[in-house]
DNA sequence: AACTATTTATAAGA
DNA sequence: TTCTTATAAATAGTT
């Protein structure tokens, strides 16, 4: 989706890795909001890198308490599984 | 990005609602693991839908404790913010 | 679930 | 980080 096709793994070179989160953080936050109004889904997103400050994006109006509690339970679980996976909660 | 362009607002319709957000769901479930394994960023994503069960997308192998603390640390003041944001944490 | 016309996201460059 | 533009990718409407 762009000038070229690229390759899905980790970009080594910094300067390209920060400019490709920033794009892609945004897009992705974009995404999430559509979601959340077109379908009046919950969407909880966080998103790290090692040098950005994270971003929540959090459109809920309905308490966190619940859904913290379901991933703190889940978490020592699935902790062990793979590195990258979708999974029911 | 379709046959034609639509409007941001909630889908009334039931079955449209759920089409949409199946095909969304997958979407950005994909965007959230390129931008993970591209730029090696951490992500926590949790999709809900009233009709749905939820999904969770959480590639890391780090714990997921102090991310959650930190939730919930902003979760009872963030509440009160606008039904939808996005902020630093 | 699959198709495809069209819109949208984004890679590369500035 | 922001803008531009060519191109890849997502998806709205349909079957």
């Amino acid at each position: 989706m762009g000038r070229k096709k690229i390759e899905l793994k980790k970009i080594e070179c910094p300067k390209e890795k920060s400019s490709k989160y920033s794009k892609r953080k945004k897009g992705l936050l974009k995404k999430a909001e559509e979601m959340a109004v077109l379908c009046d889904s919950d969407i909880i997103l966080l998103v790290f890198s090692p040098t950005s400050k994270p971003n929540l994006f959090y459109p809920h109006s309905r308490p966190l308490g619940r859904i913290l509690e379901r991933l703190s339970n889940m978490s020592e679980y699935e902790r062990e599984e793979r590195r990258s996976y979708t999974k029911k909660v």
